[in-house]
DNA sequence: GGGCGTCCGTACGGAAGCGCACAGTGGACG
DNA sequence: CGTCCACTGTGCGCTTCCGTACGGACGCCC
């Protein structure tokens, strides 16, 4: 399998100098869908880096209701707590879209953290990036319908693989945005009547991306708008797939 | 006026050596209520560290809705992005409740900070008991009602005050719940019908702070225990006040 | 290639909250 | 002491979404 740590673009930021110190820490990791990284207030040992794989922070309430709180995919690193400083948090990671990661285990990363130099600051940028997204959420779940969520939610997903097909269910999109599994239903109806996408049992594929970003609500913008204001992708590639993935070889984004 | 920066709890916190240091580079300054601290997208100059203010994080969408995606009292600062490395947020910040703080600029912050020390330690930590509050906000905004907001938003701001008194408005509390000022005001009702709390123009008074809990939302304890897990209150004090007032001198809590 | 579990489509009453409109009143300010 | 504005109370129709229920069909697995 052709992959390569650095497809995720924390560890493609890293200076060379520091990569070669970090590379002999990472091990690559398969990781299966519905697959849990880490469970609500559980010790986290590694921290993953995905390249292919997707994960969900998802928090849980008493009452057995959900919502996804963020999206982590190549574009960034699941396991923050780990050099915040607390070792666990009050949500759990689950791997929405099976692929690949890199992990590292927690005392590597921390002693990379406490160099203060580049990794560092590429982390702390990551987590403001994932502040700002998870901001965005508050006031998009409060303002905005779930149509709009729903294109919103295929965009941020679509940003992280090759690719234009989602291998997801309804039900599981409904408990990621927090609403009835028949709501989801009806707004894919809509979609695919107005040919944005279609869909079979568990797949979803994206027909007409200007299409979904116009009928989305700005927090797919917004999101990715403070993505590249703090960690900006120097390499300029013409290609026109989901921006997150310009770095990605050719090939693999065709796939 | 009698105030301490070591009423806030990160200033608290620091060990002597380092406080010692840090206490130069801090201002007292008052903040008015609806102070604009910082603006969205713009560069921010200082960090705030209140003691008896309180400053909510907002987020405002393109078609004017607003949703308050955080609160800042003696707990915590803000300006979080000053020591993460972006220099801005896309989000604004407003004093919700006038007071005092104690600001420090950014570059000596970003130098503490830099140390890799006690200061670091620190920071870090409140800013992953940011990232869960504004996590439990989204659940919240998705799952729970008007009344069982309203609940949870005194509470979080009476844990930031000394007495039970809050200046506030129906309409603001709207803006920063993310929902009409009617329904505000219905459920302010529903509450002080019970007896939970009373209020009049302008003013909230909460008459009954076990009734409110038991009426509120998990959210509230939730967000507390995450704090209370990260950043410990080593003090025990058998007062039984605002849990993050726990450490302030008798006199100013009872006031 | 047949069975069955999972997933999708549809329908309907009800609750929560929105948008709008307007009346009443407290209290700051002149 | 009177004025007036900001704040609170109330009502109503409407939309969105929920809860529930059930039918149908895809496609995996035996």
């Amino acid at each position: 399998m052709a992959d390569d740590p650095r497809n995720n673009r924390l560890l493609a930021a890293l200076p060379d100098v520091d990569w070669h110190r970090v590379r002999h820490h990472l091990e690559p990791v398969t990781l299966a869908r519905d697959q849990v990284l880490y469970e609500s207030g559980v010790v986290m040992t590694h921290a993953y880096f995905p390249t292919t794989a997707i994960v969900s922070l998802v928090y849980v309430t008493e009452e057995g209701a959900s919502s996804g709180i963020a999206v982590v995919g190549l574009d960034g690193v699941v396991g923050v707590p780990l050099f915040m400083g607390g070792r666990s948090t009050p949500g759990r990671a689950v791997v929405q879209s099976a692929g690949l990661a890199y992990r590292m285990a927690g005392a590597p990363l921390r002693l990379e953290f406490m160099r203060a130099g580049a990794a560092m600051d590429v982390l702390l940028r990551y987590t403001q990036t994932l502040i700002a997204q998870m901001a965005q959420l508050v006031v998009c779940t409060n303002h905005h319908s779930v149509d709009e969520q729903l294109c919103r939610w295929l965009l941020m997903h679509l940003d992280r693989l090759p690719g234009n097909d989602l291998v997801v269910t309804h039900e599981m999109i409904s408990q990621l945005l927090g609403v009835r599994r028949e709501g989801i239903t009806e707004a894919a109806l809509d979609l695919q009547a107005a040919g944005l996408i279609s869909y079979r049992r568990g797949h979803i594929t994206v027909l007409d991306r200007p299409g979904l970003q116009a009928r989305a609500c700005e927090c797919h913008a917004v999101i990715l708008a403070e993505y590249e204001r703090l960690l900006p992708d120097d390499e300029t590639q013409p290609l026109d797939i989901g921006p997150l993935l310009r770095h990605l070889p050719r090939a693999q984004a065709g796939v």
